[in-house]
DNA sequence: GCAACGCATCCTGTATGCAGCATGCACACA
DNA sequence: TGTGTGCATGCTGCATACAGGATGCGTTGC
């Protein structure tokens, strides 16, 4: 038997899939800013048990996702436009570090991959499919803090960044604001490819700062 | 009655308390990294069940202190000499966007705040004790990054601090280092004083530098 | 009519029970 | 003697039960 095809089973454990699951019904909106989260309530929609889900939704707060209220339970935290602002601030130094590192440090191969993901996002924004267009922004993000090849910046900035989602999915629900941010991207790659690291500093700096105009009317 | 002197209730959930526990735990050397972590064990030991601390443990995982392994447990985590440069790299950003802002935002009285907590630190050291100096060291770069009024940027950085902790309290046993540290934290403060941003992101960079030459040895 | 108190209900926080999997050891076989 | 297999034990993962506090509504008194 080949040995190269031999991957281990993946695990899941419950608390963990249900990280992800409610993660993503605060960014869809299903859960709602500022709502209270029934623990009994939730799990029955969700078929599992209490204890999970109560993992779960710790796990998530530590993420700032949800607060927890001694006696009260969870509530979905609600972003204030300082808070939007603040992040993006923190997002921006950490963006510009990994745009540094990944001209330092990145492989040709890596930067052909992003350039790959990239054309691909392109080809989505030219067929106007804006869910899956956002879903490959948000993976060419993450894509390029990782070829800084500092786990650190990559997970912090995922964490931070995943707090974003929501906000910046409907702040590019205009036209105007989609193809702008698609202009940046195109920007962001080439400097990439340059291995430009002053001008990919800059370009990220614009793109979230371009982001805070974009979210701000809607927060 | 003066309402003034009446504060709400400290509300404590055991697996908050737990968290900061284990943390210190962890911090301390009490759980040695790489060692695995018996919820019943542990528990019995703490006077708490297993659903608390479990609870806890996912908390602490999405910290990075603790890696959660599905079907075995909880296990300290490890630090890499990688990890810890990768670390600082990011604390480097942080705290020069920390600084930055301080400079710009604090208020007199804040900075005053910093210096009382200075100077007393300085007796500390000037007294010889460790403990006391190292904590509040801590409190005082808590306080800086405080003085950014970015609330993100202050427990993005907090997070990461934390994961370092155990690692630098060992790093300044030296007195040499111990020696160096402290003339770095004059110049910060001084810095601080005069809003000087660019000496005080200089510094702060130099000192975590130099912390990276005095942990290097030990990990 | 309004406000405050009391009660009933619900929900959270914690403990405990049970099933399934990991692990280490012993024994058998080569 | 070394290796592989099978079993026993213990731990994790999840469900459920129970206690205490939060919440909302009805009632009563002013």
């Amino acid at each position: 038997m080949d040995q190269q095809t031999i991957l281990p089973v993946v695990r899941h454990s419950l608390h963990d899939d249900l990280v992800e699951r409610i993660r993503d019904m605060i960014i869809e909106g299903v859960l709602e800013p500022g709502s209270r989260i029934h623990e009994g309530q939730l799990g029955k929609a969700l078929g599992v048990s209490r204890t999970p889900l109560r993992e779960a939704l710790k796990f998530l707060a530590s993420e700032g996702l949800i607060d927890l209220v001694p006696g009260r339970g969870g509530i979905v935290h609600r972003l204030s436009p300082r808070d939007v602002r603040n992040m993006l601030d923190v997002l921006i130094a950490l963006e510009t570090l990994a745009g540094r590192l990944a001209c330092l440090n990145a492989s040709d191969e890596q930067i052909a991959g992003v350039r790959v993901l990239h054309d691909r996002m392109m080809g989505l924004y030219a067929d106007g499919r804006r869910l899956e267009y956002y879903k490959l922004n948000q993976a060419i993000h993450s894509a390029v803090t990782a070829l800084s090849g500092n786990d650190c910046l990559a997970s912090t900035h995922g964490a931070i960044q995943s707090r974003l989602k929501r906000i910046r999915f409907i702040g590019n629900e205009a036209p105007a604001n989609w193809d702008a941010a698609a202009r940046e991207h195109v920007e962001m790659v080439e400097a990439l490819e340059k291995r430009d690291d002053v001008a990919l500093a800059e370009v990220l700096t614009r793109h979230l700062e371009e982001t805070w105009t974009r979210v701000r009317p809607i927060i």
